[in-house]
DNA sequence: CTCCTTTGTCTTTTT
DNA sequence: GACAAAGGAG
């Protein structure tokens, strides 16, 4: 019997209220886990069957701590109560039901890279030049339009009319159809090919609305339009339908997360019973505040204000470092001294924005010997040998499946290289056939010569694997695939360093299927691919293992540590320059809420740092304070710092507390240009023709009447100055480049004053031809060095 | 056909 | 700076 007492009333009142539609609000911290657990719980203490409850969570892992939490209040609920993502949700109903949407329930999940090839081969065969439109382009549009539930004829017929959009319409088509012929499906396809079984079956509709009595959505701010209509068709029959979210904390728009679904959710369900959990359980006042502070700078929120009973706590620690590395030494450095004093390394988390900032930070960890993980980064399943075994049991589970088989017909190498496979393609077109039909036909074929023999070699392999796959564990099947194909042995002529990781990571793999196997019994291979396909980097690790965890904040979401470190906030990487210089406002607010996600997931003491100057992407980038530290009112913050890290003059005790002194605090530091060594050399593009799009040629000219428009949206307070300009004498020599300058060269140069529509005035110190615009840098009064190309910039200049 | 070198692109964030 | 893709030599 659980014990419903340890909740507060708010919580209680959301666990009590199964009946009808709830809009759970609950802010970082508030215990909405806790809630949820104990309504899953409350429901079957009612009497409600497990069957007829779902919950979907945002990870793997936050499903598994879910249920294990159920299963602690209740006892064990089984396999039929389901708590689980929306993507294995989908899995499940699909690998039942595929067959009636015209895909084989056997189909094969394709990841990004998985997706990217069918892509390559898509603009291959359209003659898309991908040096116009990227693959990457085509698939994040294909993305977004799967996430709002377009399909590809509906987006053909939207686009007509735009050239580009045309050209995507035809590749989606084109993409769609391919996944079809290999039986697959990409992550977005699960969803929406899910709720499109949903609108045209109405026998398995109705069976899994009769099924699911009661659902409960967390994260639900993170939600997509397709994610949306999945849970509403399913909610249709008995409106029991309770969503837990924080539109604060949306931070997946870039994924498709449509925060309407939060916002709108009564417009929805009008007899909504709205419940605010606001009491926060975990940080310190002092943490509240500061993120409190930080989020009140959005727009259009649900008003909320989080509280605790917990004390002050310390103040939050703020640092400031001349570089990149010194942050991560003096990270690293203080971890060690409160991991030594006592502490549990478990405690520690670094969260920054970007995975590239983990770099600098693990090379100081192993210097310091401190237990630690990376999450995220390059995916455990994304590594190459890990994808080739995969690729195997792909092909192995799904006949159909010839992008894998293409990926391992000639791995380890059998001496089939591109010819013959071209000429396998041929046959399969002329015929009819699917590349692994065609192979299976390989003496057919003309003009194979010797290579006919090697590829039949290749498939009996394959068939051989099939059928050792019906009376052998999955374990032995892949002990013999690297046995029997030489995959294994062919590490020993090559002396790499790499070749031990590689093994290492294969050792790993093989590890995880012995343990699917001991926790699956009955698990199948296709059961074991799906589980693969959609673990993300989080749901993998091991809590037991006290140790330091680097991270995103992204990957930080729904996670809480003792002690957070937040690396990196600087003006241009948090909020990512991007950002900063978009048009859309939202954006800024978007990075916004991350930045309140990253400060909420401190429970006892926020470390917030950043350095002047940081390398990115090969060259220094000088940057301000982020803005969002900013927004931290100055007395929730210590400044105290001894040596390298001391960023104002001030003494010991005494937060600054006097705004010009602390205007001062943000003032960039003394640096120069920017001296990165980009090497966008000589040569790049013959033809820089590409036509049409807006390779947003610098203005020409300034009018006052072109600056307008800027004054008015901008606000920072230099723009005023705009008009008055000063202008400095030009050098006589524009910047660097001779020759082969595409684009066209602004009318600026070095020394030049100009003007940022977000960074305001400041000195053209440097300015460079690059492969495609013209690479400017530029010494903002305000905002310290940034480069950026110039087309994209918009600098205008500033006349005398 | 394979290996090695050179060149180009990139990055926010991920199920 | 890191990685994938393309190009060239054996």
């Amino acid at each position: 019997m659980a014990d419903y007492s340890l909740l507060n009333d708010m919580q209680r009142e959301a666990v009590f209220q199964t009946e009808g539609p709830v809009l759970c609000l609950a802010g970082a911290g508030s215990g909405k886990t806790r809630m949820l657990t104990h309504r899953v719980a409350y429901l079957l203490e009612k009497g409600v069957e497990p069957y007829h409850i779902m919950a979907i969570t945002f990870t793997n892992k936050a499903a598994g701590e879910m249920k294990e939490r159920v299963e602690k209040l209740v006892g064990p609920g089984g396999d039929s109560l389901w708590i689980t993502t929306f993507h294995s949700s989908c899995v499940r109903i699909l690998r039942r039901f595929a067959d009636r949407i015209g895909y084989e329930n056997s189909f094969s999940i394709y990841d990004t890279d998985d997706s990217k090839s069918v892509m390559k081969d898509v603009c291959k065969r359209l003659r898309i030049d991908t040096k116009i439109l990227k693959e990457r382009t085509i698939l994040s549009a294909i993305s977004s339009a799967k996430d709002s539930l377009i399909g590809p004829e509906e987006f053909r017929s939207q686009s007509q009319g735009d050239f580009k959009l045309s050209r995507i319409a035809e590749a989606y088509v084109e993409y769609q159809k391919a996944l079809k012929e290999n039986n697959a499906m990409d992550f977005d396809d699960l969803i929406m090919q899910t709720v499109s079984l949903f609108r045209q079956d109405a026998e398995v509709l109705d069976h899994y609305q009769k099924r699911f009595r009661y659902i409960m959505v967390d994260e639900y701010q993170d939600t997509n339009t397709a994610q949306f209509e999945l849970i509403r068709l399913l909610a249709e029959g008995s409106r029991n339908l309770c969503v837990v979210g924080d539109d604060d904390q949306s931070i997946y728009k870039f994924r498709g997360a449509n925060i309407r679904n939060i916002l709108d959710f009564e417009k929805h369900y009008p007899e909504a019973k709205v419940i605010r959990l606001e009491q926060n359980y975990r940080s310190t006042q002092n943490i509240l505040d500061a993120a409190n502070a930080v989020i009140a700078n959005n727009r259009g929120r649900k008003e909320k204000s989080l509280w605790t009973k917990e004390e002050a706590g310390a103040l939050v620690h703020f640092r400031q470092f001349d570089t990149a590395p010194e942050e991560a030494e003096f990270i690293a450095d203080e971890i060690v001294h409160k991991g030594r004093k006592g502490g549990d390394f478990g405690d520690f988390a670094v969260l920054y924005r970007t995975n590239a900032q983990s770099r600098l930070l693990e090379e100081r960890f192993v210097r310091e010997g401190i237990p630690y993980k990376v999450v995220g980064g390059v995916n455990f399943y994304s590594r190459r040998e890990i994808k080739d075994i995969l690729a195997y049991l792909k092909t192995i589970s799904n006949a159909r499946d010839d992008l894998q088989v293409r990926r391992i017909i000639n791995v380890p190498k059998r001496g089939i290289g591109a010819t013959t496979i071209a000429k396998i393609q041929d046959y399969a077109d002329a015929y009819g056939l699917g590349f692994y039909q065609a192979l299976e036909d390989a003496d057919r074929i003309p003009g194979l010569g010797k290579a006919a023999a090697k590829i039949a070699g290749f498939t009996n392999q394959i068939t051989v694997f099939r059928t050792k796959l019906t009376v052998m564990k999955l374990s032995e099947l892949v002990g013999d695939i690297l046995d029997d194909t030489g995959y294994l042995s062919e590490f020993d002529n090559e002396t790499d360093e790499e070749i031990d990781d590689r093994i290492d990571n294969i050792e790993e793999l093989r590890n995880k299927i012995i343990a699917f196997e001991e926790s699956n019994p009955d698990g199948t291979l296709a059961d074991f691919l799906n589980e693969v396909a959609l673990v993300a980097e989080i749901d993998e690790v091991d809590e037991s293992v006290p140790r330091t965890l680097l991270m995103t904040i992204h990957s930080a979401k729904g996670l809480e540590f003792t002690h957070v470190y937040l690396a990196g906030m600087e003006d241009g990487l948090f909020p990512s320059d991007m950002t900063v210089a978009s048009e859309d406002p939202m954006e800024l607010e978007e990075e916004r809420r991350l930045a309140y996600v990253g400060i909420t997931r401190a429970k006892k003491e926020l470390t917030i740092t950043c350095a002047k100057a940081r390398m990115i992407r090969g060259e220094t980038h000088y940057n301000a304070i982020s803005r969002f530290v900013r927004e931290i009112p100055t007395g929730l913050l210590d400044n105290r710092v001894p040596g390298a890290g001391r960023i104002v003059s001030k003494d010991e005790d005494e937060p600054y507390d006097d705004p010009t002194e602390r205007f001062d605090m943000f003032r960039r530091s003394p640096y120069g240009g920017n001296y990165g060594s980009g090497r966008n050399g000589s040569g790049a593009s013959g033809g820089f023709g590409s036509g049409g799009r807006p390779k947003a040629v610098v203005r020409k000219k300034s009018t006052p009447d072109e600056v307008k428009p800027y004054l008015a949206g901008g606000g920072t307070g230099s723009f005023e100055r705009l008009g008055i300009s000063k202008g400095m004498p030009k050098p006589s020599g524009t910047a660097a480049g001779s020759g082969s300058t595409p684009g066209a060269k602004p009318d600026y140069g070095i020394g030049d004053r100009v003007a940022h529509i977000k960074y305001g005035e400041g000195t053209v110190t440097d300015l460079e031809p690059g492969p495609r615009d013209y690479k400017v840098t530029v010494d903002f009064d305000e905002y310290g060095t940034k480069v950026m190309y110039a087309a994209f910039a918009k600098l205008i200049r500033l006349d005398d």
